[in-house]
DNA sequence: TGTATGCGTTATGTATACAGTAAAGGTGGG
DNA sequence: CCCACCTTTACTGTATACATAACGCATACA
């Protein structure tokens, strides 16, 4: 115990977990490679104990997969895979878009939502965007999202939908698409907007069946979003998460 | 070391899992009980590195709760939660159903399909049913689900589904209802058939929103059905999963 | 009598030691 | 020269020891 450095202000359970999964989204764990508890100590500075409740817990979160021989491995996914995993989170979030509307919401828990509408109608003015404003609008969108779940109101569907996040397929895949600097980007990020101000509307005027059905047109939006930022593999190292795809598509 | 069994057959974090599970579901730890590690031990039998892996696993089971201070305790649901959680692996079993069909499925994978549903068709010719021939009914028909979802070819959301399905609230509510020997019993287990002949159907001519559609229909009908339960109390007892539901409802 | 503070006990979080098994490499034989 | 078997090595799974923090109880003071 005599060198090693000690930081109290996190569990080191918790530190081992945030410091293994930057490793596998950044990419320095290549997808299929077996990971060592003993590597795994080095990088986190944690001992075996807290290392192994992490892998655990990344297992859990989908990062990972128990090898029957045991230990563990980073999971590699299919492009199909991400696909499908946007798709099933825009379902899910359909559900709660559905449940929001249905329950009825107070008006002014639907502030939150409005603000962020507005500050990346704001962003959206400039053509072509910039980078910062880029880093702006992902963490705005990542906001919406999060706030319209918490309106469902439901424990479980919540957390359903954050296990479904957890996963690097759920990152706003129109992050790629802008950066590449195709034309589609921008039109698409509009789309986007379109379909937020719609949710908002249908929630407002408590319309279930149309709240649920544009929040799953928006996950097939990010679909074909993903599939077009594939195709033209302009800057895909900006989208660490890209990292979990297989190099040879099944 | 001396006294301890050590069985070798499974692992013991396993082991643990398995029987703290147990504990829970069949309600000898009531919801928002502490847990203590030195009494798993005792228990369970496995030392308290397993048991600590189990109790993060199971958390993320959702069956457990962490406690800020540390240490976990049984979570506990309302009714609520749980009429949510049952929609909610609905949607995700429509998404499947949707998938299997849009997606093709050779006539011979739906054959175990067609098995279970015929299997079910012959229990419920008894009227009433007997209590072994619900035991089987209770099989059968998470078999006809677990195979349903297998067919959707879609890892993420299999995973999902069974995350989803984990959770108490997945069990066959139905089972109370039938048990409950009320008239609606028989009639919800008969609807419930239709529904399964419907989403194969559906599959066969590759109708995904139909298939979507039923699939979501059937679990509504599961929601009815845990209402008419809960308001008729009769053998609650027999789904130790309602051991979760809090005494005192939000 | 009620509240606050301090001490003791207990349980959790962490670290490490030990044992068993699987994988890899080397050596010997065919 | 290749294949098979054995040996060695290293890693995982498990157990336990240690430290720290939280909770409860008792006592003292207001």
């Amino acid at each position: 115990m005599a060198e090693r450095e000690v930081d109290r202000s996190v569990s080191q359970t918790v530190k081992a977990q945030l410091a293994l999964r930057d490793q596998i989204l950044s990419g320095a764990l290549r997808p299929g490679e077996r990971i060592s508890e003993l590597q795994a100590v080095e990088t986190t500075g944690a001992s075996r104990t807290p290392v192994r409740m992490a892998l655990v817990r990344l297992e859990e979160e989908g990062l990972l997969e128990a090898i029957p021989s045991g230990g563990f491995m980073v999971k590699a996914f299919s492009e199909r895979d991400i696909s499908d995993s946007i798709e099933l989170r825009g379902t899910l979030e359909g559900l709660a878009a559905r449940f929001a509307a249905e329950r009825g919401v107070p008006a002014r828990e639907l502030e939150p939502l409005k603000e962020c509408l507005a500050a990346i109608d704001e962003l959206l003015r400039q053509v072509p965007i910039s980078v910062d404003a880029f880093s702006s609008y992902v963490t705005l969108n990542a906001r919406f999202h999060a706030v319209l779940t918490e309106l469902s109101r439901s424990p479980p569907l919540i957390r359903q939908i954050d296990r479904a996040s957890a996963l690097p397929f759920a990152s706003p895949s129109g992050f790629v698409m802008a950066q590449s600097a195709l034309p589609e980007a921008q039109q698409i990020l509009i789309i986007g907007q379109e379909h937020h101000r719609v949710v908002i509307d249908a929630i407002e005027n408590r319309e279930g069946a149309r709240a649920e059905a544009v929040m799953r047109e928006h996950a097939r939006l990010a679909v074909r979003n993903l599939r077009l930022a594939l195709r033209n593999r302009t800057h895909l190292d900006l989208l660490p998460a890209l990292a979990l795809i297989k190099t040879a598509t099944d």
